[in-house]
RNA sequence: GCACCCGUAGCUCAGCUGGAUAGAGCAUCCGCCUUCUAAGCGGACGGUCAUUGGUUCGAAUCCAAUCGGGUGCACCA
């Protein structure tokens, strides 16, 4: 499917300076599925992380970072630290505007590339980038490049610029904006709004009056060398549906301004919070991405104590781990990606049931069955022959494999995989109860042998595509 | 106002390139560990697929309108 084709795939995207909080799994883990089941295909895939490195919050946290800084609480532990200092000057920014004129002034000494602030920016980007590494390392996932907003910086102003001249861009109120080409119909025009009973501009800004750059801008500069540097055909972002309309100028913009490329805005829907209202990283008391890991882990650990309790210590913690952090990937993969939720521990980190630990399980059971088989077994040479219909259902779910992965893909839809998965398992363990494998007579044994290993490899394989790993035992 | 997303069992959601009695999980109830790991299996209960109209031999699925919920729409990202 992707012979020859190079892709960008834009995910997790975390501000620097905060921690990752629930409302980041979405992008981080639909995106890291997505880079597999590409390659998986043939895709030349990329996969950057295009981290908010540069923006208006720097601003704050430069403030903070002068005014109250705990030094003793940043080298214990740099992440709540530096969002301690975000909230309250975020918090003072509200009760007075000259806190906020401070802030702002921090931020456009920054951008001059003054020595003072470019220093502590700098401790500040490293510790991050420390604090999200450990998150990725948990989540197992990695990213080719870490190119941020900041990478792009010394390129904003030519590609203004470029622009003006260009005439994609033009002047209005001070700012440069890029407007309709009046090429659309006006419904269907990104540059176009309908506002008090007509069609009026609705233009994407470039540079502000007081010439700063802006998140069209940088993105335009991403595009640009994505397409240059990397020679890519496609670009897909992972990001919230709230951005559709940017990503639509975007594409638009990127289109005539002859940076070519499939673009594809790969929204997903909103996390939200107990008051069903969006999660906003300002509200503070959103619940961290590292809390429900730890506690994914933990809950699991609990049941293998119960269920399993003769595992050796060290791969008990590994299977909990396995496990945990399966069932919160499988949470997010296995439901439609435009649907918005609200947050629920017991939802997100449930073990029975639809999740990966069901999944995980079913591949448990198969590879108990060869543990005990004392011969070699090799399942190119056994024959298949179905007689029971649990053996008919199950090989007819092995036939479709093949079938889901371009599906999966062509709109980017991971559940379609999660989904196929359950059915296959929910086929095997029916299989498994109503069939014996081991006690059954040749030429039986060997056909259902042959099942058994094809299910284990459809799993491992199908599981592995949505980025969550498979334990020997549990 | 305009655009986009969503509305399917008590709850959480699949199914949407149209195809047979609409599927899971959770919850509730009834069975199954002297048989390859019961994180499992079998069964019961549970739905005018928001509403109305249209296209079609056939619509949860496509089209239109309406109602309800959410998001976005000029110097944040």
């Amino acid at each position: 499917v992707g012979e020859g084709q190079t892709v960008v795939i834009d995910f997790s995207a975390p501000n620097v300076a905060k921690p990752m909080h629930v409302g980041h799994i979405r992008s981080t883990i639909i995106g890291d599925s997505l880079c597999r089941i590409a390659r998986f295909l043939g895709f030349q895939v990329i996969a950057d992380n295009h981290i908010g490195d540069w923006g208006t919050q720097f601003g704050m946290i430069l403030h903070g970072w002068k005014t109250g800084l705990d030094r003793e609480a940043l080298e214990a532990d740099p992440i709540p630290e530096l969002l301690r200092l975000y909230r309250e000057v975020n918090a003072a920014t509200k009760e007075d505007a000259s806190v906020l004129e401070l802030c702002k002034s921090e931020l456009v000494k920054l951008q001059a590339g003054d020595e003072e602030n470019l220093e502590i920016w700098k401790q500040c980007i490293e510790l991050s980038k420390q604090g999200l590494q450990k998150i990725y390392d948990q989540l197992d996932v990695h990213f080719d490049h870490w190119l941020g907003e900041s990478f792009y910086n010394d390129r904003l102003a030519g590609l203004v610029e470029e622009l003006l001249e260009k005439g994609i861009a033009r002047e209005s109120e001070g700012a440069v904006c890029i407007f309709s080409d009046e090429s659309k119909k006006p419904e269907e025009d990104p540059f176009k709004v309908h506002k008090e009973g007509g069609w009026t501009d609705n233009p994407a800004i470039v540079r502000k009056a007081d010439g700063g750059f802006l998140y069209a801008t940088t993105d335009l500069a991403t595009i640009e060398y994505r397409i240059d540097e990397w020679n890519a055909d496609q670009v897909w972002y992972v990001v919230g549906v709230p951005q559709q309309l940017h990503f639509r100028q975007l594409f638009d913009a990127a289109q005539r301004w002859g940076k070519t490329g499939d673009f594809r805005h790969v929204a997903f829907g909103s996390i939200l919070g107990e008051d069903r209202k969006l999660m906003k990283t300002r509200s503070g008391d959103n619940v961290q991405l590292a809390d429900v890991l730890d506690e994914a882990v933990e809950r699991a650990a609990k049941i293998i104590a119960e269920k399993n309790p003769d595992l050796p210590p060290e791969e008990a913690a590994q299977v909990a781990n396995t496990v945990g952090i399966g069932a919160v990937k499988f949470a997010e993969l296995s439901q439609g990606r435009l649907t918005d939720y609200v947050f629920a521990w017991d939802r997100m980190l449930a073990l029975q049931g639809d999740t990966a630990p069901y999944l995980q399980y079913s591949r448990v059971r198969i590879r108990s069955i060869f543990r005990k088989l004392e011969e070699d077994f090799d399942a190119t040479g056994a024959e298949i022959m179905l007689s029971a219909d649990e053996e008919i259902h199950l090989a007819r779910l092995h036939a479709r494999f093949g079938e889901v992965l371009p599906a999966t893909l062509e709109d980017f839809r991971p559940n379609l995989l999660a989904n196929y998965l359950l059915e296959l398992a929910r086929a095997f363990h029916s299989f498994f109860e109503a069939c014996p494998v081991l006690k059954s007579e040749e030429p039986t044994r060997s056909s259902r042998l042959a099942l058994c290993e094809l299910t284990a490899k459809i799993l491992e394989t199908g599981l592995g595509l949505l980025g969550i790993k498979c334990p020997e035992r549990m």
